[in-house]
DNA sequence: GCCAACGTTGGC
DNA sequence: GCCAACGTTGGC
């Protein structure tokens, strides 16, 4: 029996990869490289799965926002840009024989009819304990609750989890 | 652009 | 192992 699905929130920049960019992108698909926090980066070694879904988070933008839907399609391996000199990820130390960062790979599904800004999630009752509420919080990767995940979606305008099966 | 919060580094 | 200094994140 597959374990059951996880649910994630993954946070990008715009400027540097939007949603409109995972979409666009060939198969929909990209790796997320870049993650240099271990924290984070133990969840993309160790939790994230096949199939488990992503809510895509716009931080550092004007309207800072849950904007879309995606899922997994490839679990953890190694991120290619820490061993690429003068790349932003490079990191001298990481031995390639036993790679430090991890990347997954994520396809884009939707977006949500119905983006939900930072602000108005704050004024939710029922998402007051969800990490990206709460104060001071940065990790760029955070686990999302089931519960979590259907009330984003419901409040976000999707009728029914496309990015289950 | 400011700055609070947080993670990491490195001297001791 | 402590903790000050520094770098980064990310809302505002």
């Amino acid at each position: 029996m597959a374990s059951p699905r996880r649910f994630w929130l993954f946070k990008s920049e715009p400027n540097v990869f939007s949603f409109e960019d995972l979409l666009t992108a060939r198969g929909k698909r990209t790796g997320w490289d870049g993650v240099r926090n271990y924290q984070a980066r133990n969840f993309l070694r160790d939790d994230i799965a096949v199939g488990d879904g992503v809510l895509y988070y716009h931080s550092r933008s004007k309207a800072p926002s849950i904007v879309g839907l995606a899922k997994v399609t490839r679990a953890g391996h190694p991120d290619p840009t820490q061993f690429e000199e003068g790349s932003k990820g490079y990191d001298a130390g990481s031995d390639p024989k036993d790679p430090r960062w991890v990347q997954v790979t994520i396809q884009g599904v939707q977006a949500l009819p119905k983006p939900l800004l930072l602000g108005d999630l704050k004024q939710e009752r029922s998402l007051a304990g969800m990490a990206l509420v709460q104060r001071g919080q940065r990790l760029s990767v955070q686990p999302v609750s089931v519960k979590e995940w259907r009330r984003v979606l419901q409040l976000g305008g999707v009728a029914d989890d496309p990015t289950g099966l």
